[in-house]
RNA sequence: CGGGGUGUAGCGCAGUCUGGUAGCGCACCGCUCUGGGGGAGCGGUGGUCACAGGUUCGAAUCCUGUCAUCCCGACCA
């Protein structure tokens, strides 16, 4: 490609309502641009970055043994009623209606398709299993999409479905997976790590989640590389911390603590380690009009999505209200404490096996001291409530070493992949006969890959002060051939196009800049699109029998003997 | 959905408080010089000042309403 025949729209400023680095990026370079909140159009530069990050999808997937087909964007409501979809989905599912009136969505993912579909083709266990794919766009109507195409509403995603008999067949296929995510991942150059993933309001038995790592990443992730351990903090289970719970040895004591209402202050005030007090935090239950108390140790942070898996605990988490904390607790927030507490009390793991702590009188402006469970406050109901923090031993772990702690890292998520089992083949009633000649709801499992959101992770991993370095494998194009007075020079301009010629013929993808600009602008631009490879033909060097090489990364150039340049390219690029 | 910003040329912004012919930089077009990291000069193109209504002799500017968009949170995966 020519960059006269090239639609370069690169900008020198950062246009002001980019935040993240990769939107930035983007937008400068080119790739994308805004048509509505969290709708983009992909020109040239950005599409050639996307199609190659398909492709190698597409390749692993197939190698993996799944079959690509295409299903319709727009779909009809009647499916999703049938799932029951329609009406849980909530406000991100984007309905219209035709000229007749009927109900229609935009998909946002395709069980629904796919599962009745299924239930038509698919009839005898010899079939399976099956695998399916799709690349395509989806559109999720977010309550605020934002930064760029990290988090769009109209995005391309892979999504796959498969189909088994019994669940040991899904967890093959699982694995396969897992396995082709894996590959993907490491193709793409990116730097990349799968974690244990909650299954959410999806069920099932397994799920893990494939995270690009990055500073800039939504999700923390908890990781131990010793013991291959690496879960979504959601998850990460949080282990016992400190001894096991002694005998009281201090008596109970009721001390004023007037004003002081934060574990913060309470330490302060009373000149005790945070870890010698507990919060008492108080939430609606399951059953309406109930409250429950979760108990922490004061230095450690509620984990909500753990709470809410609690069968006395209302899900979603909710907070009570000041009037239900008044009612139960007899005082506000800030006071509340175990003893003579008449609710259902679930303390954390660690808060459990505390002795002579510290916790509210239940009575504004009032504090224990030296509070035994037991002895002062019924038994708790033991359950894992807290976050883990970088330090804790990870749940593996079967030593205390050092290398046995979590650290904490950010990633960006952009694959999933889940164990359904029948959720939706019953819902769809998706059915095939077993060796019996019985009909058996098929396991599904479901595989997702963000494609676009990929583009923008690679970015926000790979890039400087000047703009995107690409990894090879996803760049717009190999290589740049940098002119230096292309217009000016017989000679240049001989050397140059036989030098894209000949790339071009042996299937290298270069971009031949053309233009009539300053060399400084040339490198600008080349620079920040992020293409990965570099040369210089300038007067200067040819009379040297040279050509300048670069990497992008690399801090300076090299010059190549023109006659070796073909070989040495092609060396460096393979 | 709650809170906070912002809407003026393709991009970045000033002008709004204090009403009086819509500006600057970049980009873009033409010419000249220049030619290894966003160069310089001269001359140009481009705007229903987000939209609607109101106040006024006169509104980008004041008033009312609407919309769009960004950020934080909640939500979702």
């Amino acid at each position: 490609m020519r960059t006269s025949n090239f639609l370069l729209s690169t900008l020198k400023e950062t246009p002001a309502d980019a935040e993240i680095i990769s939107h930035q990026l983007m937008l400068r370079a080119g790739m994308i641009r805004k048509v509505a909140a969290g709708i983009y159009t992909w020109l040239p530069a950005g599409l050639r970055v996307m199609r190659k990050v398909e492709n190698v999808v597409r390749e692993e997937m197939n190698r993996a043994g799944a079959q690509e087909l295409l299903m319709p964007s727009v779909q009809p409501a009647e499916l999703w009623q049938e799932s029951g979809r329609w009406e849980m989905y909530g406000g991100e599912l984007l309905r219209m209606k035709d000229r007749h009136g009927r109900d229609f969505a935009y998909g946002p993912t395709h069980e629904e398709v796919i599962g009745s579909l299924m239930a038509n083709e698919i009839r005898s266990y010899k079939q399976l299993p099956a695998n399916f794919y799709q690349i395509q766009t989806k559109f999720r109507d977010e309550r605020r999409p934002r930064f760029g195409v990290m988090r769009s509403r109209e995005f391309v995603m892979k999504d796959a479905y498969s189909f088994h008999l019994d669940h040991a067949g899904l967890q093959e296929t699982y694995d396969v997976m897992y396995q082709a995510y894996s590959t993907i991942f490491s193709r793409l150059g990116l730097g990349f790590r799968a974690v244990e993933a909650d299954t959410g309001s999806i069920g099932g038995n397994a799920s893990h989640e494939f995270h690009v790592l990055a500073d800039s990443g939504e999700d923390a992730i908890a990781v131990c590389d010793k013991y291959d351990y690496a879960s979504n903090v959601e998850l990460a289970e949080a282990l016992q911390v400190g001894n096991e719970r002694s005998a009281p040895s201090e008596d109970l004591k009721r001390v004023d603590t007037p004003g002081q209402h934060t574990i913060a202050a309470i330490c302060d005030f009373l000149d005790a380690p945070i870890e010698s007090t507990i919060k008492t935090l108080l939430v609606k239950g399951a059953e309406e009009g109930t409250v429950v108390a979760l108990v922490l140790r004061g230095d450690h942070e509620l984990n909500e999505l753990k709470a809410e898996k609690h069968e006395l605990v209302a899900s979603p988490l909710s907070w009570a209200s000041d009037e239900e904390i008044q009612s139960a607790a007899g005082c506000a927030p800030g006071s509340i404490g175990t003893v003579g507490l008449d609710l259902p009390i679930i303390a954390d793991r660690s808060a459990v096996n505390l002795s002579d702590f510290i916790c509210g009188a239940n009575e504004d402006d009032v504090h224990l001291t030296g509070v035994n469970w037991v002895r002062d406050c019924a038994e708790p109901i033991e359950f894992d409530l807290r976050k883990v923090v970088a330090g804790d031993l990870c749940a593996r772990a079967t030593d205390e070493q050092e290398d046995s702690r979590l650290s904490i890292t950010r990633g960006i998520e952009v694959g999933h992949i889940f164990q359904l089992g029948t959720k939706y083949s019953e819902a769809m009633n998706a059915t095939c006969l077993d060796n019996n000649g019985k009909a058996a709801f098929m396991q599904m499992g479901c595989y997702g890959i963000g494609v676009s959101r990929i583009v923008a992770a690679a970015i926000e991993q790979n890039h400087d002060d000047r703009g995107i370095i690409w990894p090879d494998a996803i760049a717009p194009f190999k290589l740049v051939v940098t002119p230096i007075g292309y217009n000016k020079s017989e000679k240049v301009k001989a050397v140059c196009d036989e030098l894209y010629q000949e790339l071009t013929a042996s299937g290298i993808e270069v971009l031949l800049d053309d233009r009539n600009e300053r060399p400084g602008i040339m490198f600008a631009d080349a620079d920040l699109i992020g293409i990965p490879h570099r040369v210089v033909v300038g007067e200067k060097s040819l009379d040297k029998g040279m050509i300048e090489y670069k990497n992008r990364r690399a801090e300076s150039a090299e010059d190549v003997a023109q006659d070796s340049i073909l070989e040495f390219l092609k060396a460096a690029l393979a």
